[in-house]
DNA sequence: CCTACCGATCGGTAGG
DNA sequence: CCTACCGATCGGTAGG
C-alpha cells in the first residue's frame, strides 16, 4: 500500500486558498473568490475551517514546523561551520521546493496572523534565524569565516535570498533544489571574484 | 534661501498613507484609517488625491524613478565591474534610506497597482534589475568574476537583500547607507570564506 | 453543501 | 474640508 495521495475536502480548501492568497494577498482574497475556486458557495466553506485566519495559520505554521525540522536535522551533524551552512541552505529550499506556493503565503502574508499567533510566528522565525546566526558565528570563532564579517547583515542577506526565491525559482527548470542551494552557498562562502590563479 | 521642507496637503497625504500600507498593507489599510491619521473625514481625502490606487501609483513611480536615476549615475563611470556594482549598491541603499517606508510599500505592495500601471511598473523593474545583471556579466567577460557564477541567481540574491532591507535597516543605528552597501557588496565579492593566509 | 440572510465596512460621490 | 449618503462587498451564521 503507498500511501495516499488524497487530500481531505479541508486539505484542498487550504491548497486552494494558498493558490489565490499567493496570487491577490491574503485581505485582498475573498471567501467568495475562494469558494468560487473550489465550485461551492462561500457560506459552505464553513463546514470545513472555522475562519478565513484558521487557513493562514495552517499554512504559516505548517511550514515554519518544516523549516524547523530541517534545520535540526543540519544541527545534529557534525563538520566545518561552512558545510553546516551549505547543508542547512539546500534544507530550506528543499522545503520551499515541496511547496512554493504555501512557502511565497508563509513569507509575504504571515503578517496578517492576528494575535497571539503573529507573536508565536514572529518567535518561531526569529528563533530559525538565529540558528543560522549561529552557524555563521561559529565559522568565525574557528577562524574558517573572517572576522570582520557582519553576521546580522550576513545573515539578513541570506534570508532574503532564501525568502525570495519563491518569486523567481521555477522547479520545472533544470536546476534541482540541491544545485541551488550549493550554488548560494557557494556564492556566499567565495564570493564573486575570481580567486588569484 | 533654503528649498521649503513644507510638504503640500498632498503630499502629506501620500505620506501618512505609505506608513499605513507599510504596516498594514495596502488592501487590508482603508480610507477611513487614512482620514483619521490625518485628522479629516474620509470624503475629505478626495479633494487632495483621485482614489486610494492614485496614492499607491505615486508612491511606486516616484521610488522607481530615484532607483533609475540613481543607476544611471552609475553606469556613466568608469572602473572594474566590482567597483560598478560596489557603487550601484551603495546608491541603491541610498535611495531606500532617504525614505525607508515608501521603499518598503514599493516592494510590497505594487502588485494591487490595476493595469497598465501593473504591467508598467514590472517593466521598470525588470529593465533595472538586468542593467545590474549587465554588471555583472562584464565582470565574467573581463574575467574579474568567476564564469561559473550563476547571473540570475546572483542578480536575484543581490536584489532580495537590497529589497529586504526595508524590513531590518535601523537608519538610527551607527552604520550609514555608504556602510552598508560597502560591506554588503564585499560580502557579495569576495564571500565569507577567510582568504589562505 | 445549499438558501437566505446579517451587520459591518468598503471606496467613492453629491453638494455645499 | 464637512454632512449625508450610495451600491457593492465583506466574513460569517442559522437552519436545513
Amino acid at each position: 500500500m503507498e500511501p495516499s495521495i488524497t487530500l481531505t475536502r479541508k486539505e484542498q480548501v487550504i491548497r486552494m486558498a494558498a493558490e489565490l492568497f499567493r496570487e491577490k494577498g491574503y485581505a485582498a482574497s475573498s471567501m467568495r473568490d475562494l469558494a468560487q475556486k473550489l465550485g461551492i458557495e462561500a457560506a459552505s466553506l464553513y463546514s470545513h475551517i472555522k475562519s478565513k485566519e484558521e487557513i493562514l495559520q495552517n499554512l504559516c505554521f505548517d511550514m515554519a514546523a518544516e523549516f524547523r525540522k530541517s534545520l535540526e536535522e543540519v544541527e545534529k551533524q557534525k563538520g566545518p561551520a561552512s558545510e553546516k551552512l551549505r547543508k542547512g541552505i539546500i534544507g530550506h529550499i528543499q522545503v520551499m521546493a515541496k511547496d512554493l506556493t504555501a512557502s511565497a503565503v508563509f513569507m509575504n502574508e504571515h503578517r496578517h496572523l492576528s494575535q497571539p499567533y503573529l507573536r508565536q510566528f514572529l518567535l518561531l522565525r526569529i528563533n530559525y534565524i538565529n540558528r543560522f546566526k549561529d552557524i555563521i558565528e561559529e565559522g568565525i570563532n574557528s577562524s574558517e569565516f573572517k572576522e570582520s564579517i557582519d553576521k546580522k547583515l550576513a545573515v539578513m542577506t541570506l534570508f532574503s535570498s532564501l525568502n525570495w526565491m519563491p518569486q523567481w525559482y521555477d522547479p520545472k527548470s533544470n536546476i534541482v533544489p540541491e544545485g541551488l542551494g550549493q550554488q548560494l552557498s557557494d556564492m556566499l562562502v567565495n564570493g564573486l571574484k575570481k580567486p588569484k590563479a
